[in-house]
DNA sequence: CAAGATTGAAAACTCAATCTTA
DNA sequence: TAAGATTGAGTTTTCAATCTTG
């Protein structure tokens, strides 16, 4: 079977991705950083905030952040030792357990939010055209839909 | 200072951009294992790889890389010790390391380059019109110049 | 036995301290 | 003292094994 390798425009655009990706991700990790969390608290954080109650399924959790149950649950571990989520009993299961954002929790993210929206703003969603940001979200979504389960 | 949170369509392009990237991740390091390489340890091979023979200093590597030093030693003395890399002295500065791809190193590469690109390939590249990739390699480069150094 | 989740050990990464030469 | 790089300790992540309930 013949490789199809890159062609140069292909190339350019997967390195130029490559490096937005890393530069973009220090950024939001120094940004976070100020407030006390990791990238993996706040997607946590803003996880659990979208849901009734702030609250989920452990499991539940993990597939949606594609993040391994293992990970998930040493990573809880931690947050909970620090007062940002607490694990409680499942209703009607009592194999499962369900993680709640606590009320510092809470307070943790809503302190943090701002500053972070602002760095994916500046650094990201404005320095894009119209166009721009509807050909990205249209790739991703496609990339998304192809690749996920 | 009011904060501009991110409209609707904003807030969908970013959610889908950072599920692509987590689920391109995975496809991406699923293929490499398969090689018995890590994400980390292909980007150093083709950093390397791209090279006048295939040597760099040290803090070139890491900067180019944006790794901390700190990481790179550690990791290049994981993947000496597979044999694929290999430290040297700097000509000229007796402080200074070059690291250099082993022929081992090379036979690696080349086994695995020609799965990760395909993977690459379907998975993203093969994915996007002209338009698309291009408006992607547009705005991966505003932010580049904005956030690279 | 399968599902839901946790655990412990090993690998990888980060941070600060250290070592060597310019 | 600064530059180039490595080291060790602590933290996070991975991998496989385990525990508990359905």
């Amino acid at each position: 079977m013949a490789v199809r390798w890159l062609e140069p425009d292909e190339y350019d655009a997967w390195r130029a991705y490559r490096r937005m990706r890393a530069l973009l991700d220090l950024e939001i990790t120094r940004d976070l950083a100020a407030h006390g969390l990791s990238d993996a608290d706040y997607d946590v954080l803003t996880t659990l905030s979208g849901q009734d109650g702030a609250r989920m399924r452990i499991g539940e959790l993990a597939s949606r952040m594609l993040w391994t149950q293992s990970r998930l649950s040493h990573h809880l571990t931690r947050m909970a030792g620090r007062g940002l989520v607490e694990r409680t009993a499942a209703a009607g299961d009592d194999r499962g357990a369900v993680v709640v954002l606590t009320d510092h929790g809470w307070t943790v993210l809503r302190t943090a939010a701002p500053s972070h929206v602002q760095c994916v703003r500046e650094n990201f969603i404005d320095l894009m055209s119209v166009g721009q940001l509807k050909a990205l979200a249209t790739v991703a979504h496609r990339v998304v839909d192809r690749l996920g389960r």
